[in-house]
DNA sequence: TCTGGGGTCCTAGGACCC
DNA sequence: TCTGGGGTCCTAGGACCC
């Protein structure tokens, strides 16, 4: 039988920064966004204090204060680090490991034996990724990717599965189902749940009793592929990771935002260079690209631009310098004068193809192996020395600067000087 | 004062061609 | 100069996910 497991790490950020301050289990603690901008991750304290998911940090100044909640700005370098084991971990449990998000992924349990030997290996693997890595994980078993999510929120919510739950009959399944919110189904998002429950479709068990031609017809091959799922028919399949079909790095900047030029085309230069980088983990090369820099759209007392300007790279490639150049002349072409406070940029890389696939170029004058063996040699001593030891000149010195980020906890696990200390 | 970042997929509509 | 329809490709935008 066809069985796929969805392992969930629990509040992840939240999870990581209390696997090295343990005095806060048992205490609300929040994670902020970027510029400690909103909340993206919060502890079981913190959403029974009704925090909301996304919510700005200045709009519940109050609640932090009155309830003491614990505040940490994000630090992906920690959350990357733990990501990293705890996906290792889970890889020794399942002949295929899809990693769909930096903490969940699906597991291959096909044909893994009766449903009370699934039971006992899942309980296995959640107390043995809890006790590795620190890191509170929910695993949902069932037929479909749809259904495991499913499993896996009622492991988190009741206790008594003992963070696993298995959907592996119908009974079970329409059981499930009809205790299950339709919101909360994967693939059914707040437009689609204001437009169901207009016909008075309230839990996933009704949804599923919807004409499967009607939910086509309205909500589209997207919808009716979440409804087969939902019925137990797996529509979506566990694959190899694809190559990423687009690559974006973009950040809002501190406080007012940028109004200066050249600080613009720094940062602008900087992202450049992180997609050209990513670009290259994957080995690949792009054909197109895409330069946006816009001012805060909350401030509308101010004057507002928008810059939005597309590449096309007459020859494919993924060298940082030529993408830098690209994106600034790009970025220069559109800037206006006006005095404009840019409070958000950033550089898309898309038209992906493989590096193995190179179309030449009779009128390209670069010497490409030569520029991709120097582009080799500046990866691995910035993979060495950290990320940013040797770049382009226009880059500036501070990666950080127009970064707000007050809350920010140490990097535990990967940097030497940051290691936790233990006291006698 | 302060409002995240990085993706995928699908559809509708326009441009263009025959 | 007027008439029609079908196909493809591209793009923008929306909806969804974490």
């Amino acid at each position: 039988m066809e069985l796929f497991g969805l392992a969930d790490c629990n509040n992840f950020f939240v999870s990581c920064e209390r696997v090295f301050r343990p005095d806060l289990n048992g205490k609300p603690v929040i994670v902020l966004s970027n510029n400690d901008g909103c909340v993206i991750s919060r502890s079981n304290e913190a959403k029974s204090l009704g925090i909301k998911m996304g919510i700005p940090l200045f709009q519940i100044r109050k609640e932090i204060e009155k309830y003491d909640i614990s505040i940490f700005s994000s630090n992906y370098v920690l959350y990357g680090d733990m990501s990293r084991r705890v996906m290792s971990l889970l890889s020794c449990y399942t002949p295929k490991l899809d990693q769909y998000s930096i903490d969940e992924a699906f597991l291959d349990f096909s044909d893994m034996g009766d449903t009370d030997q699934l039971h006992k290996y899942g309980q296995e693997i959640v107390k043995i990724v809890g006790k590795g890595t620190g890191i509170p994980i929910s695993l949902g078993i069932a037929p479909t990717r749809t259904l495991a999510k499913v499993a896996s929120k009622f492991a988190k919510k009741y206790k008594g599965y003992h963070g696993c739950c298995i959907i592996d009959t119908d009974e079970k399944r329409k059981k499930a189902l009809e205790l299950f919110e339709v919101g909360d189904v994967f693939g059914i998002g707040r437009k689609m749940k204001e437009h169901l429950s207009k016909y008075g479709v309230r839990t996933a068990a009704d949804f599923t009793r919807l004409d499967g031609e009607w939910v086509r017809s309205v909500f589209s091959i997207t919808g009716y592929r979440t409804w087969r799922e939902l019925h137990g028919e797996a529509c979506i399949s566990l694959d190899e990771l694809p190559a990423k079909k687009s690559i974006c790095v973009s950040r809002s900047f501190a406080n007012e935002g940028i109004t200066d030029r050249r600080q613009l085309e720094e940062a602008v230069a900087n992202f450049a260079s992180d997609c050209a980088r990513k670009l290259r983990e994957q080995k690949s090369l792009c054909q197109q690209m895409t330069v946006f820099a816009f001012t805060s759209r909350f401030r509308t007392d101010q004057p507002q631009d928008f810059i939005n300007h597309n590449i096309r790279l007459e020859i494919s490639t993924n060298d940082s310098s030529e993408i830098i150049k690209r994106a600034i002349e790009g970025l220069r072409a559109n800037y206006r004068n006006g005095n404009f406070a840019y409070k958000k940029a950033g550089v898309i890389l898309w038209d992906i193809i493989s590096d193995s696939n190179v179309q030449g170029n009779l009128f390209d004058t670069r010497d490409r192996s030569k520029i991709s063996a120097l582009q080799h040699t500046i990866d691995n001593i910035n993979r060495r020395d950290g990320l940013g030891t040797v770049r382009n000149a226009i880059q500036g010195n501070d990666l950080r600067k127009n970064i707000k980020r007050e809350h920010l906890s140490r990097q535990y696990t990967t940097n030497f000087d940051e290691i936790m200390t233990i006291k006698a």
